[in-house]
DNA sequence: CCCTTTTCACCTAGGTGGTAAGAT
DNA sequence: ATCTTACCACCTAGGTGAAAAGGG
């Protein structure tokens, strides 16, 4: 399914008649498996809100990339307005061959966003190296996992996914008629 | 609306490493405007099945194009496969603002495509005239509707388009329960 | 007990011809 | 009479969380 929320990134600095290719991949913060926080609610599923270390991390396969649709496009069309990866897929099922980005359940990933310069000299593969930029931002850091663990952000998905439009108890058009 | 049928090419002897846009256009055939023939069927619509020269064409505006959405791509993208054309959306309004090709109804038209190789070179303008090629099949020369006059038209598309599956009166996976 | 998988009703978004009403 | 417009039910295609069922 497709990550939430998307990854979005505002970019400066490119040059704008150059092509750029943008991608995005995940990786491991740390070596740990985790579990739910041990006090049950009495709802089913949304237990207590902490996370704890349940033991070392599953092995995981070498990491997938994901390229930005758009790619390649010039510097000026990436500048134009923001980035946004919102057809970034991810999935648990190790034999995927939709070309998803596969993590595992309960792990913590760190999101890394990548720019590639595509240069247009015949001898390009020797320049790879400074032709490629990582940006890593510490707060998109998440653990993945195969249901909602916490009720606010059900709740938050639900009022800001439009596909999630039926979830909603309180239409925002509805507010005259149907405030309680 | 769509173009129906979709204008599709399959194209061969291209730079497969160069970049190139794809686009179409659309030109006058002659400077009539024309009608259906006199002899009404019993049916509403679908009249007899000629064309009558109905007087001169009304004024056409500056013709518009509409670049295949893939564009720019390497030529080894485009001799991959048949590039169809089928997000092309013809119009009658002459305001459209949709950026739609705009034709006038009961006019006839040729379809033009056009190959634009993607000059690398600073002072690729100078070389506009050497760069372009266009390709006309007279064929593919249509005349423009508002509405289908022939009903042998509307069963094709019926049957080839999936969006049209509702007016289907045989599903062709029904055929050994549904036959008559 | 905790997590995962499957299925489903319910959305968004947009492409069909039919139909009736409008325009000339 | 002929052509155009606006609206509609009915599709395709795909993104939602809920709920039930499955698994260790």
């Amino acid at each position: 399914r497709r990550m939430f929320p998307t990854f979005q990134v505002k970019i400066f600095g490119m040059d704008p008649m150059a092509d750029y290719m943008l991608l995005m991949d995940f990786v491991p913060v740390d070596d740990k498996r985790y579990r739910q926080g041990a006090f049950s609610s009495l709802r089913y599923a949304f237990h207590s809100s902490s996370w704890l270390v349940a033991g070392k991390a599953d092995p995981a396969t070498p990491g997938r990339v994901h390229y930005h649709p758009d790619s390649p496009a010039k510097g000026a069309q990436w500048m134009k307005q923001i980035v946004s990866f919102d057809k970034l897929k991810l999935t648990n099922n190790l034999l995927d061959d939709n070309g998803h980005i596969i993590l595992n359940s309960m792990h913590r990933y760190q999101p890394r966003f990548h720019v590639v310069y595509v240069d247009p000299r015949k001898d390009s593969e020797k320049y790879a190296e400074e032709n490629f930029k990582t940006f890593v931002f510490e707060e998109t850091r998440f653990t993945a996992v195969t249901a909602y663990q916490n009720h606010r952000i059900t709740q938050l998905k639900i009022a800001s996914n439009p596909f999630a439009k039926g979830f909603r108890d309180c239409d925002p058009e509805d507010w005259p008629r149907n405030h309680r």
